[in-house]
RNA sequence: GGAGGGGUGGCAGAGCGGUUGAAUGCGCUUGUCUUGAAAACAAGUAUGUCCGUAAGGGCAUCGCAGGUUCGAAUCCUGUCCCCUCCGCCA
């Protein structure tokens, strides 16, 4: 959520950083409601001060309130009542107003309302050559994936792994991992996958992305479409201890998506499915440190697409085409030879203090000191059927079998998925 | 699923209708003392919001939402969460 105080400070700012993102924001809607507020605030808080007072007379004195009092003080209620009845609305309408505002962009996010404008930053050296051999082809081949059964068990876009191929799935997760935790200093978080509609508002997902998410209509628990989700709740309504940032989380944990919105597009294969596992880093910094955390954590995903030997690329995302809560985001992309395209595995954001506004998540820069909002960043790391598809093809053979990364074979056990 | 107990400040823990943002202890900050530290002593130490240039003042908050009352942390209702025992169960 956006800071209503500091619209109200600086509404230019905002109406341009938002139209910036192909926002046409209300801002003079939320201006208007906001004045609306103040002053039901202040009638409200003088009437409650007078009735404190009279209270506290008739407290100290150990008496009984005469008639004329209680009579008084009754019309002084009803008056607090309704005008506590008319905040509660305009409350209401603002925050209907401020929650479906996306984060505004910072200034060096490219200009530009779709994917087109976005900006290749970085390509990796590595082929780019296509083979022609996609991966929904050779892995049931190989017998490692089988698509058939994963729709007859779930429908479209599901999927089955098998043998090496699961294994495989596991070993890459496996690997990324203890790469974040030994290395990169994270702490590993295993956390719930369905969660309250409070949490996913506090990311969010809620109220705007309703028809992307699976719910349970009993329980009112959400699938979460990412790890995102939960690690951005992990401290909502606490206040961090000085000396406690920079907090660095990482999880492994299956993602859940709908994916109305992709219409027919990436049907074959497992490019876009409904669930799939995915590594997620996730950070919460002090402000002036989130810059730079973003930097580093593009660095610990490139380093991971770089010691498995795929060829990547860095696109810096424009304005329009960032996500809902971000203010800039890195995508790395894989070059998949199969089907000679770019794979995106690793979106790598930071949120500003978007999210923890929302869910209330403060720190004490140092003892003593008032509480500030911290800086949420988060980035995969990295996405997984997309990872492995990458590995299958570019570790194709001309004999048809599969050479696995060096780094990853300490965790499959095997060098090689042999032609059955 | 059945029966009971409980949610109060950074933590522990009082208060159960009269002003209480809340005793007390611990922790923390500052000061005195000390060569320094510890101990001791003294003072301070919640969050949010509104008015105000500021100093300062008002209001709200005792899980959450309502209700009763001149007045609610205290009484009533609902709800969420935690704990104990029984049952069930991976």
């Amino acid at each position: 959520m956006l800071s209503l105080d500091q619209i109200v400070r600086d509404p230019e700012k905002f109406r341009t950083a938002l139209v910036r993102r192909g926002e046409d924001p209300p801002i003079d809607r939320i201006l208007e409601l906001d004045s609306r507020r103040k002053a039901l605030i202040q009638l409200a808080d003088a009437d409650r001060a007078h009735r404190n007072a009279v209270s506290k007379a008739i407290g100290d004195e150990k008496r009984k309130p005469t008639l004329e009092e209680i009579s008084e003080m009754r019309e002084v209620g009803d008056r607090i009542k309704s005008v506590e009845a008319d905040l509660a609305a305009v409350l209401a309408d603002l925050n209907e107003t401020l929650l479906p505002l996306p984060n505004t962009p910072l200034a060096d996010v490219p200009d530009g309302l779709n994917e087109e404008s976005n900006e290749v930053i970085h390509t990796s050296d590595g082929p780019t050559e296509s083979h022609g051999n996609a991966h929904w082809d050779v892995a049931p081949a190989l017998g490692i994936l089988d698509l058939e059964a994963g729709a007859g068990i779930s429908g479209a876009r599901f999927f089955v792994m098998k043998g090496k191929g699961a294994k495989l799935q596991r070993a890459l997760a496996a690997w990324m991992l203890d790469v974040h935790t030994n290395e990169h200093g994270y702490t590993e978080i295993d956390p719930p996958l369905l969660v309250r509609s409070e949490t996913m508002q506090g990311s969010g997902n809620l109220p705007k992305f309703r028809e992307n998410l699976y719910h349970d209509d009993e329980t009112d628990l959400w699938l979460v479409p990412t790890a995102e989700v939960a690690l951005n709740a992990l401290h909502q309504g606490k206040i961090i201890d000085p000396d406690m940032l920079p907090l660095k989380y990482v999880a492994q944990t299956p993602s859940f998506r709908k994916e109305h919105a992709a219409g027919g597009r990436d049907v074959r294969g497992i490019k876009r499915v409904h669930q799939f596992e995915k590594v997620e880093m996730f950070r919460y910094v002090e402000p002036q440190d989130s810059e730079a955390g973003l930097e580093e954590m593009l660095a610990e995903a490139s380093t991971l697409c770089e010691r498995l030997g795929l060829t990547y690329r860095v696109l810096k995302l424009c304005a329009g085409d960032i996500g809902f809560q971000s203010a800039k985001t890195y995508d790395i992309e894989v070059w998949s030879p199969g089907s000679a395209e770019w794979l995106e595995v690793s979106s790598i954001s930071t949120c500003t203090d978007f999210q923890t506004r929302r869910n209330n998540t403060r720190y004490r820069p140092e003892t003593g000191a008032s509480t500030r909002l911290p800086h949420t960043l988060n980035g995969s790391g990295l996405a997984l059927p997309r990872i492995w598809i990458a590995v299958i093809e570019n570790g194709l053979q001309p004999d048809g079998s599969i050479v696995i990364p060096e780094e990853v074979v300490p965790y499959t056990g095997w060098e090689r998925i042999e032609v059955p």
